[in-house]
DNA sequence: CGCTTGATTGAGTGCACTCAATCGGGGTGG
DNA sequence: CCACCCCGATTGAGTGCACTCAATCAAGCG
């Protein structure tokens, strides 16, 4: 038992790792920035320490585990962890399995705005406004931790360690929701095919998985909606990419797509990125 | 002073608002939905009680006042206040103004990929990696809040009302990425810059201010980039729509529009939503 | 076997892009 | 004060990329 300055003292040390730095004063100037220069030079030593990103994944699933307990539950293709407009009381970790986040429009247009992989969270977006923002759906078997909301909240509350894990898992989401719009909205159709399977490939290295060997499961039609463009288009650079040599397809299906040479497809990106749209300045 | 475990009730019982609603047991199935289903007519009685959003916003930003009482600073137009790559020390409520958020790519592609206002916050995106992810510009006179996100963080632990408001905003966050994405994908360039339009209205008026008479105070490039069309096409469209009396430009430049019935340029909008992209199914 | 669903490919079209000229306003300097 | 310039916005002409429509093919399944 503690007092409650020692327990906000203890919390603060235990804050203190996850922290990106006390401030000491008040910025001189506006621009977030150390106001001792110097301090530039200091790596940034809070969570997102030096590891590599699959030990932080491991470690961030771990600490989620140990200190939330979650029930888990298997997931079949096609089935649906929640829906559009329904109330939020969850969110979930995957720990295995692909997943598509779908919106809907009032006036019925639909878009797929994320896919979602091991590590990653589902639901953050229902937390706004109470309700679920899109339609959660698994396109393979796969493995959730079931987390209710009320629960995470109070295990961020007890355990600072946990919030910073949040914290950061929405982080990334939303920086992850940016490069999607910026995607489509600078690269071409070819290239953004290209940059769509360099992204995946990467995101399964990340995750330790085989990133050489794609299988992808959606659709044409998928595709081309999360990429903005139609399912022959899609089709179409598939098959280019393919004549080219930058990609090759498996035996067992075309969504089964092979890349002998990451580093040459992602090299096609860049010369293909032509400004598709308005130059800034 | 409290014991721990008086402590925890407390936080528990200041925590009770926000939390989404304990959940009794395990769900019985994966959809997150109440199991006793009931429960699904009873309103949600969270933070996003039925307040109207204004209130709720003024509140959340008294929240924040109260908190964490931080300084704030004045900003003019091209001011940035934090570049992408740099260091992430500080998040910042803005207060007054309008601000972009510009991110780069590793080939120089830029791409504005958000447009903030008077309640929004910036500096979310930098969390994940301990870096912004990118450029914040002021694009207008403005006022905002300079907050530490380790004071942030501290905050959180103490008062998880707080936590409850940062969670909230990085969810509504995510969720307007989304519908940025959504617009850029199924939208054809009219009707996007018609939404667009919307969008603005809706928020000036969210927040409330005149949500008739729009100042954008952005160049036809930054509209194009932001929408993910060249600046011509911005240009053409907003002439068709003035031709089409579904805007007006002010007396004082082409910057100036006015909206004489938001209802028909919303109905505009629906009705121009041809399917651009691949439909699912 | 026929049916369905998904993928590919072709032909033709149109929307949005490129290039280019013009216009207008605000600031500056002669 | 006016001429000039610069920047942003508009508009036109022409082109090409991605869309639409349509036919074909392949695989899975009752």
């Amino acid at each position: 038992m503690q007092n409650e300055r020692s327990h906000q003292i203890s919390q603060r040390e235990r804050l203190a790792p996850f922290a990106a730095r006390a401030v000491p004063g008040l910025p001189s100037n506006l621009i977030d920035e150390p106001a001792d220069l110097s301090d530039s030079f200091t790596p940034f030593m809070g969570f997102q320490a030096m590891q590599d990103p699959q030990q932080r994944m491991l470690e961030m699933m771990r600490t989620v585990r140990e200190l939330v307990q979650p029930t888990s539950k298997v997931v079949r293709p096609g089935d649906v962890l929640y829906h559009s407009g329904l109330p939020f009381n969850t969110v979930f970790l995957i720990n295995s399995g692909a997943y598509k986040l779908v919106s809907r429009s009032l006036d019925g247009r639909e878009q797929i705005v994320s896919l979602k992989f091991r590590g990653d969270w589902l639901g953050f977006s229902g937390i706004a406004f109470g309700r679920h923002a899109c339609d959660a759906v698994a396109m393979d078997t796969g493995n959730v931790s079931i987390i209710p909301y009320a629960t995470l909240l109070e295990g961020c509350v007890r355990h600072p360690e946990l919030m910073a894990v949040v914290h950061e898992a929405m982080s990334t989401e939303i920086r992850r929701e940016r490069e999607s719009l910026m995607s489509v909205c600078t690269l071409a159709s070819q290239a953004r095919v290209a940059e769509f399977l360099c992204a995946w490939a990467r995101s399964m290295a990340q995750r330790g998985l085989r990133a050489d060997e794609l299988t992808l499961r959606m659709t044409r039609a998928d595709l081309g909606n999360y990429l903005g463009m139609t399912l022959e288009t899609v089709s179409r650079c598939l098959s280019r990419l393919n004549r080219e040599q930058l990609i090759r397809f498996g035996e067992r299906g075309r969504r089964q797509i092979t890349i002998p040479d990451l580093a040459r497809l992602e090299k096609y990106v860049i010369s293909g990125s032509s400004a598709r749209t308005a130059r800034l300045q």
